[in-house]
DNA sequence: ATAGGGTTAG
């Protein structure tokens, strides 16, 4: 920081002019730029790098620019910078373009964004001033290294060259925040503060709230966006629609495509895949695919959206069949579209077909298999009550398990009986993650199926030292365009009586019809008529009640339990669904 | 020559 002095500038520029006029081999210059200009492979670039030593233009400030932003276009940007800042460079050359050129190059490549990061750094340390252009580019670096402290850095930069107001710069700075590991409060406050506001910049803001999951900010704020008179376009009703699909929200989902066709927003690819995904995650996975056969070009997203929606709802047959129709057609499936598969296998319990499908995204497809393909692979085995060789699976795993997969071991060593083991993989889980709720919880849990209730009041007491609350189950439903919310026992709504009579009615048919409550999932102290009790009081089943009185006969019902649905709600479901001839929908916005 | 989006296992 201490080389650029305006002297050094200036002698820069001086010399720079000089180079420029003293040139007398123009010909070959006009040459070599028009070559660049045509130039489309890399193979070629380089062909060309060597004519350009041999002429000695390689410190011609116009060649060296066209060379630079050839390379970086075509994906040679190492290539570029390693001439540019090799040691004997004639760094007099450097200025504001050839950086923002490079920066720009690596910002854009997934693996280089330290790079960009290295140049705006070396960029300050030649004494070569930022302008408004360059801020973008070194926020979308930021925004992939995803380091809240190098973004605060760096917002004190835009700050001090007086970048501050340029609703670009500011719109990149919101996304920013958005993509760094606890920024997005500093994201609201620029978005807040800016003096003007553009539809990207409520974008940025709605899709980092709907990346981060806190899908009701994001509607909320989509709501506050329409308030405000500011006209949403198709990439901020990807992100609502993204909401939508997080939270259930079928009806609301509904709204937004009817919206987005008055509104005559431009019906993009990505736009359709989000509708997509919203009707398979809301539960109308046939709605999605009618769109999706109607779809005139399909992405990979397309198709994996759809396969994801077939697997969350037990059609793995057909989501498999899927996949196998999507490699006829010749698309090639990328590691997400394995995700899928794979999920669908676990959840229809195709143990074998998983892992064939495993081993071949490896060796046909090339795709080295990530932490989500294991975690997959985990959950398989343990459903089908493998757990032995689910361990076993996650010891030979190349890489570190993650608390996603032990957690899933631990409910599976649960409900398998394996108590020991899951105890003491929890308290491991614990020690490396020790303000994280869900790890008390299982640990309470298996306390209580072993009988241990003085251990479980520990547990929990420990929990409560550390200020964490168990999040009370609740389940959602919409109605008539309202949405409804029930906990455990709720008795607050006015019809709570007809509720409870309603519930007493569907026990009574539900036991007629050869339906056992299964207690194993209440973990507390009582006897096994209390459990049963416990169990009938369940959230899920208070909104099926409510759903069966005010709603008509043989429609579908749908709700969105925010944690995970017990056992026994779910078998109760199947039977209530049969027996009042509705179809039931479960959305659950967690798993653990 | 400048900005924002989607699909991911429990």
């Amino acid at each position: 920081m201490q080389f650029p002095t305006i002297a050094a500038k200036l002698i820069r520029t001086v010399n720079a002019s000089t180079t420029r006029t003293t040139n007398n081999n123009r010909a070959a210059e006009q040459s070599c730029l028009s070559l660049l200009q045509a130039c489309n492979t890399v193979a070629k670039v380089v062909q060309l790098h060597a004519r350009i030593l041999k002429l000695g233009l390689q410190n011609n400030p116009l060649v060296l620019t066209k060379f630079t932003s050839t390379s970086s276009e075509l994906g040679a940007t190492d290539y570029a910078s390693s001439f540019l800042f090799c040691p004997d460079a004639d760094t007099r050359l450097y200025d504001t373009f050839l950086f923002n050129t490079m920066i720009r190059a690596y910002a854009q490549t997934s693996h280089s964004k330290n790079k960009a990061l290295c140049l705006y750094n070396g960029m300050l340390h030649f004494g070569i001033s930022p302008n408004k252009f360059t801020y973008p580019f070194v926020l979308k670096a930021c925004a992939g290294v995803g380091d809240l402290n190098v973004g605060k850095s760096v917002h004190g930069s835009v700050v001090k060259y007086g970048f501050d107001d340029d609703v670009h710069v500011l719109n990149t700075m919101v996304h920013m925040y958005c993509c760094c590991d606890g920024g997005i409060e500093c994201g609201r406050k620029v978005f807040e503060e800016m003096p003007k506001s553009d539809s990207v910049s409520w974008s940025a803001m709605i899709g980092g709230y709907a990346r981060l999951g806190l899908s009701t900010e994001a509607v909320g704020l989509f709501r506050k966006m329409q308030i405000e008179g500011v006209r949403p376009d198709e990439i901020t009703m990807v992100s609502v629609l993204s909401a939508c699909a997080d939270l259930g929200a079928l009806e609301l989902g509904k709204w937004v495509e009817s919206y987005i066709e008055k509104e005559g927003i431009q019906k993009t690819v990505e736009l359709c895949n989000a509708v997509i995904d919203m009707f398979a995650k809301c539960g109308d996975v046939d709605k999605a695919l009618k769109l999706f056969r109607n779809m005139s070009e399909k992405t990979i997203v397309s198709w994996t959206s759809v396969i994801v929606g077939l697997a969350m709802h037990g059609r793995g047959l057909e989501a498999i069949s899927l996949f196998e129709e999507m490699i006829g057609k010749g698309v090639t499936p990328d590691h997400v579209a394995f995700v899928g598969l794979l999920s669908a296998c676990s959840h229809s319990g195709l143990v074998e077909k998983g892992k064939s499908f495993f081993s071949i995204m490896t060796q046909e497809y090339g795709i080295a298999p990530r932490i989500e393909h294991y975690g997959c692979m985990v959950d398989m085995l343990c459903r089908t009550g493998l757990v032995n060789e689910a361990l076993e699976f996650v010891k030979k795993m190349p890489i570190e398990p993650n608390p996603i997969v032990m957690r899933t071991l631990i409910s599976a060593c649960r409900v398998h009986d394996e108590l020991k083991l899951g105890e003491s993989i929890t308290k491991l889980l614990i020690e490396n993650e020790p303000m994280h709720e869900s790890n008390y919880v299982l640990l309470s849990n298996i306390y209580a199926k072993m009988f241990h209730w003085e251990k479980k009041t520990k547990t929990r007491e420990a929990m409560d030292k550390k200020g964490m609350k168990k999040i009370p189950g609740s389940t959602m439903i919409e109605l008539d365009n309202q949405i409804y919310e029930f906990v455990a026992g709720d008795k607050s709504h006015e019809q709570y009586k007809e509720i409870y009579e309603m519930m007493d009615e569907m026990g009574r048919k539900m036991k007629r019809a050869g339906y056992v409550p299964s207690t194993s999932e209440v973990l507390l102290d009582i006897d096994e008529e209390d459990k049963e009790d416990a169990l009938n009081r369940h959230s899920e089943k208070l909104a099926i009640a409510f759903a069966l009185l005010n709603s008509p006969p043989g429609t579908p019902i749908r709700i969105v339990k925010n944690l995970r649905v017990c056992s026994d709600c779910h078998s109760a479901t199947k039977f209530i669904s049969k027996i009042y001839n509705r179809e039931i929908v479960i959305h659950s916005l967690k798993h653990s």
